[in-house]
DNA sequence: CGCGACGTTGATTTGCCTCAACGATTGTGG
DNA sequence: CCACAATCGTTGAGGCAAATCAACGTCGCG
């Protein structure tokens, strides 16, 4: 059930036999997360890649001052990892913490280098998924520079309605960069103005 | 010369032969770009991808009221094209202009794709890059949320010492999310503290 | 030389933060 | 299952960081 739904989003980006997925489903590994249960702590190093094929997930950082800063929200057919600590061989600066009881699906670092041996097409499935990861960090920069708060906030209802009833005001003023008392006020606008 | 140096940075991410790069030879022209020059005006589809040889790139948007917002500079090893664009086949959002005399190494769309076909290493190639891409991006969304306008100033100073001397302080306000006159106090600052 | 883009500085305004108080909701242990 | 704590959401008052506006000096370029 779980593998079918990695299948079924593989499948969107690239073109394999059932033949090859069996090298992805030796390597991928079903986990449940408990609800507030981390993934990954800052500081620690980031050995994984997840599939997230139920429920909900947050990455952020936390800074000096305590404050924490979602760098995004992660739902069904998102990925969550830490590239940078990944890639770079560094202690990570984000955490990703479960928002609900979930369930994912994880590839060990190591395993991941041999899956792209194994399987070539691997190469081109995260060249793609990398592309669209770029694409939304893109936006979503061009959105905090040219928007203000209240439209920042506006706009991520449009665009992730879905995301919306999953999180608190909180997280979200935390993903905006605005303080949550702002938020509620600007909820209050929308409403009134409905 | 061009070619070498584009071949050395290639040798960053992959190994190949010199048989291999020759297909990257085939593909890539040479290109002059004056100062002042558009690579891509905004409303326009982004048909290529392009390395800088030699120069300096600003890629930005502008909005409904005329403010230009700077999503990134590019100077010589840096790629520069419209991800948005040319994956997902709509009008660009992002202007690029040559901010100096420059020359980069262009590749069209499609023979970008048979790139891919004839060297599979390439699907690794840009896997690679926009690996680091999503790392540089991840960042900078983090210093946006976390770091006050003069914290983000001093972080571009000491990150990015390269880029300062070449872009003028309106530039760089439009990449910081701030206005101009306030990178002038910001330096004042700066250089009174040193 | 004269024009336009850039940089500086100060005065004023404003969007958003911080702080504080309180009600509502959720979670937890007895 | 209830009581109590903890977290979350709302609202308002006051303060501050940064934007805006305006005036002026400088530089490079046609």
């Amino acid at each position: 059930m779980e593998y079918h739904q990695l299948k079924k989003h593989i499948l969107k980006h690239i073109q394999i036999t059932d033949e090859e997925f069996k090298l992805y489903q030796k390597y991928f590994k079903i986990q449940q997360v408990d609800k507030r249960q981390f993934l990954l702590k800052q500081g620690e190093y980031c050995l994984f890649e997840a599939f997230v094929c139920k429920g909900c997930f947050r990455v952020f950082t936390t800074d000096e001052d305590g404050k924490e800063h979602t760098v995004y929200f992660a739902l069904e057919d998102w990925w969550i990892v830490d590239l940078d600590s990944l890639v770079n061989k560094v202690t990570s600066k984000l955490s990703i913490q479960a928002l609900e009881s979930s369930e994912v699906l994880i590839i060990h670092k190591s395993d991941k280098e041999k899956l792209y041996k194994e399987s070539p097409k691997a190469e081109q499935l995260f060249r793609k998924m990398s592309q669209k990861a770029i694409i939304s960090f893109q936006r979503r920069i061009v959105r905090n520079l040219s928007l203000k708060a209240e439209e920042r906030y506006l706009d991520f209802l449009d665009n992730y309605s879905n995301i919306v009833p999953r999180i608190t005001n909180i997280q979200l003023a935390s993903y905006l960069g605005i303080s949550h008392e702002l938020v509620s006020k600007f909820r209050k606008n929308a409403i009134k103005k409905k």
